[in-house]
DNA sequence: CAAATATATCGACTTTTCCCGATATACCAA
DNA sequence: TTGGTATATCGGGAAAAGTCGATATATTTG
C-alpha cells in the first residue's frame, strides 16, 4: 500500500474520476485493489497513521490517506546511524 | 543485539580476557547479557544470519556473529529508494 | 428524518511469531 | 575415548499479529 501511494495516478485511476489526489487516496480504492475486506484496509491504514507513515484528512464521507514523505526519510536516517 | 554488535568493546567487555573481536562476539556472551535462554539467542542470531545483517566465524568450539555493515547501508537506501 | 454510502470499531478465529526446555551436534582436553 | 563446554536444532505452548463478519458512526441526499 505504501508503494501503492507513491503514485496514486497510476495505481488508482478510478479515483481520478471522482476526485483528485491532494489530499491522497480513499480508502475504498485501496480496499479494492488490496482484495481484503473494509475492516482490514481501514485497520491497516489507521495503524500505519499511527506509525506516522501516513497522514489522513476527512472529506465529506471519504478518508483520504496520502504519504509523510518525512517518515521515510527519517525511519532510512535511524537505520543508518543508530542501528 | 544489532546495536550491541556495534561497539562490542564497551558491550562485552568479558570477552576480551578470552578473545578478541576479530571475528565478533561469540553466542555466549550474547546471551548472557539479552537475558534470554541459549535455544533462543542462537536461533535469533541465526535469524539475523540469514537476513543477511551479521556474519558468522567458527572457531573451536565457539561461534562469533559480527555485524555486516553492508546490510544495514543497502536497507536504508531501500527504503529511502523504493519504499 | 430516513435511506444510502463510506469508514471505523468490535469480537472472534486463524496464522504467525516468540520463547522455552530437551536433546543433538561439534569441538576440546585429559 | 570419555567427559565437559559451546552452539544448533526440534517440538510445543504462549503471545502477538492478521483477517474476517457484524455492527457502529459519520456524512450526504431526498
Amino acid at each position: 500500500m505504501l508503494e501503492w501511494l507513491k503514485e496514486p495516478e497510476i495505481n488508482f485511476p478510478d479515483q481520478l474520476q471522482h476526485a483528485g489526489f491532494e489530499h491522497g487516496v480513499c480508502v475504498g480504492q485501496i480496499q479494492a485493489k488490496a482484495g481484503l475486506t473494509q475492516s482490514t484496509v481501514s485497520e491497516y491504514l489507521s495503524i500505519l497513521q499511527r506509525a506516522g507513515f501516513i497522514e489522513s484528512k476527512r472529506v465529506g464521507q471519504w478518508t483520504y490517506y496520502k504519504r509523510n514523505e518525512g517518515a521515510f526519510e527519517a525511519l532510512s536516517n535511524l537505520i543508518q546511524s543508530n542501528l
